[in-house]
DNA sequence: GTCTATACGGATAAATTTGTCCCTATTGAA
DNA sequence: TTCAATAGGGACAAATTTATCCGTATAGAC
């Protein structure tokens, strides 16, 4: 279960309540990862190895919580169950493809600038212990 | 400045790399409102008033780091700093509002379901300590 | 019998992010 | 002379997010 919030968010704008839903470390990927047919926990974790099971399945049920997608869950032995997409989930896919694809078309030089930042960071870091 | 982090990001495919330069709370307003043409320090804070002016500075410091946008600082006092969007950044923008608008759409939906969730986990937890 | 796969979540720790409070500086206005 | 506006960041605290470790349960394979 996720925890609660100390500090009500504001929900005045549309990028407000979009950054409620969507504000989590896996949970754009997961939703990408749905709608690619990777219906399954198992599967969304394979396909995601960075991330632990525990949060994959917080973030999931956050998902299910805010409606972007529905949990069906099968009376079986071992356990089996499937998410999908809702029809508010399904129509953010459009933008979180067109986000894949900035990244894609940008990703060597985004890397270059992540780690280039990083190392910055590092710099200043050693000119304050000296 | 923000902080080192310790564990390195991966940075595999385009959605991992977007990850790492638009995680933030406020980095996707920030962009909105910079291309609004709220270029000042001072007027970005006046816009998202919910946002402290320290992690506002450092999330612009880290949209600067990954070339999303310039930073221009006039020889002047009182001091004068614009930001502005790169071309990379300006790339970035038609999702955005495409994130904006898909917010503004779904918000009363979305406004519900967030408040309803907020409402369930306190359920959860009044059960507890009984 | 032991191991794997399936799925879930409590308790707790670690990492990260965000916020608060304080300080620096200078110009011009009241 | 004191105050507001401008911009920035250090030190620190709080909130939040993410991860680790452990435990539950059952069917089937070996």
């Amino acid at each position: 279960m996720a925890y609660k919030k100390k500090i009500q968010p504001s929900l005045n704008c549309g990028l407000d309540v979009l950054g409620e839903v969507l504000y989590g470390k896996w949970k754009i990927r997961l939703l990408y990862f749905i709608n690619q047919g990777h219906k399954r926990p198992g599967e969304l974790q394979r396909q995601i190895l960075d991330a632990s099971r525990r949060v994959l399945n917080m973030q999931l049920n956050e998902l299910e919580a805010h409606e972007l997608v529905t949990k069906k869950i099968f009376p079986q032995l071992p356990p089996k169950v499937e998410y999908s997409l809702t029809t508010m989930g399904e129509s953010l896919m459009p933008i979180i493809n067109a986000l894949g694809q900035w990244g894609d078309a940008h990703q060597e030089k985004l890397s270059a600038v992540i780690r280039q930042a990083a190392i910055n960071e590092t710099k200043v870091i050693l000119i304050k212990t000296e």
